[in-house]
DNA sequence: TTCCGCCCGTGATGTCGGTCACGCCACTAA
DNA sequence: TTAGTGGCGTGACCGACATCACGGGCGGAA
């Protein structure tokens, strides 16, 4: 051991009950950007075509005009931790922008299992598939950071979309790349022969898309969720998850300190996929 | 038992290899259209502007405009049996528009293990999500019943699309649909507590897409799936599909006739789903 | 015809992991 | 301080299912 401490002890362990403020402009000139401040500590940002992250993000990044008429139609909201936007099996009232915050997107059995398909990042538009489609919400989606998350009423929204061709391209795009988040997930619950691959496979995916750098072969990373949440995630009881993450870090292929996940080497992570039993 | 034969005995158990010949259109004056016949008996459509299916078919019932434009840089192609269109990992060539026939799209681990994500049907747009997204193939795509196909080289399709928003927006639409299947298969595949939750999942999906009559509570469907391909959806081992099935039988809930499939009352095979266990 | 390959049926065996049942720690609210 | 809550750690149990190993029936090819 590297003197890091265990998950258990003397840290604050979650910071995912921690607004998480949004971070401003590198240049830290804010002052002339339509701001306010939320009941939740968040910064509320009131017009896109102010964004500070228009440039970056898929859906935002469009020509002024777009830009514009989505900004009319759009009404900026914010939601605190533990609320819930849009639930399973509702007809599609619209879809949200994620502007900032973080959301769990998840679908439920009757008896109450849950299976955690998706977090989901800023920039995202919530509820497309369905608003699309006109079928009613697949998922669940709840807030676990507090979020700002603009909302388009569906019909305004398929009529900008008829409207400016290029956003259709944008969204077909984004579904495409929800699509293959779903694939991914599929193979790590559906291609897995023990449980312990599946989280492998779920760290490395985790870490693909969280870490901090990532060129090395040692990676690290914010695990903002709880075993329970990862168990749903891949499909495993909680306390399976807690077990192997006892049993990653005696092998050293994993330490934990605070909310930071280190992997040592990521390759040796990979090394435990699809390897039956080292005989 | 009604009298209806074992899967096992004399009857021809696999249609899937049996020739399908595409149906002519319902007055029988088939004359007229631009048809020639391919090596594998299928019945070509030079022509998406003459295509019978236009008007049932999402992709295909665009503007005429639009159609004679698709048209242009579409070539047809026939397939046999077990031919592969694209394989995952490759980088997206385009996209391949179903006309008729099957097909499996799958992924597969580095060990062997196969997981069947959906069966394909003719109207569907094939290697979209990739072609659009521009990242590799996620799946493998594999002609279980000889197949046309009309290909799209991407630039051509991306050029189109932006050409023609309303395109787009189907797109989008069958974008929305795809990924609401692969959910609904992570739905099975995730949050059932026993394999044979799994497989009533899986053969309640397959009716209600496949029954011949859907009002009824008693339903009958073809399967055209061996039990090694049903457990590649499901995720579960050939053997105890194989037993399912018989249990299946035994219990009343299931009957096998040749390659159709008898499901007396749907609503005695969803009481199992979420059941834990009958005590 | 014979042979081979593909599918399905079935028993025996071992084991992974879900479930239940605890206990511990950290944090919060009263 | 105390009680309550939410998350993690661990042991014991045992059942569902993967795996291995065969056998048998059918169809297609030689």
């Amino acid at each position: 051991m590297t003197g890091i401490e265990e998950w258990s002890s003397s840290m604050p362990r979650r910071t995912v009950g921690g607004f998480r403020i949004v971070p401003r402009g590198k240049n830290g000139s804010t002052h002339e950007r339509p701001v306010m401040h939320a009941p939740y500590g968040l910064e509320i940002i009131e017009s896109c075509l102010r964004c500070p992250h228009r440039q970056e993000r898929l859906f935002c990044n469009l020509p002024p005009a777009a830009v514009q008429r989505l900004s009319a139609i759009t009404s900026p909201s914010t939601h605190p931790k533990g609320a819930t936007l849009f639930v399973e099996g509702q007809s599609p009232r619209g879809v949200y922008i994620l502007c900032s915050g973080r959301i769990k997107l998840s679908t439920t059995s009757a008896d109450g299992k849950t299976l955690i398909v998706r977090m989901s990042e800023p920039g995202e538009v919530l509820g497309l598939p369905a608003t699309i489609t006109g079928s009613p919400y697949e998922l669940t989606a709840d807030v676990v950071e507090p979020t700002q998350a603009n909302f388009i009423p569906r019909n305004e929204f398929l009529n900008f979309l008829r409207d400016h061709g290029e956003a259709a391209l944008r969204v077909a795009q984004q579904l495409g790349e929800t699509y293959h988040s779903a694939v991914s997930e599929m193979r790590t619950i559906g291609l897995s022969h023990s449980a312990g691959e599946k989280l492998a496979r779920f760290l490395l995916d985790w870490c693909s898309s969280n870490a901090t750098d990532k060129s090395k072969d040692e990676v690290r990373a914010h695990m903002t969720l709880t075993h329970e949440e990862i168990a749903q995630v891949i499909g495993a009881s909680r306390e399976t998850v807690t077990r192997l993450f006892s049993e990653f870090k005696r092998r050293q292929l994993l330490q934990v300190s605070g909310s930071v996940l280190v992997i040592p080497s990521r390759a040796a992570l990979e090394n435990l996929l699809n390897a039956p039993e080292p005989r």
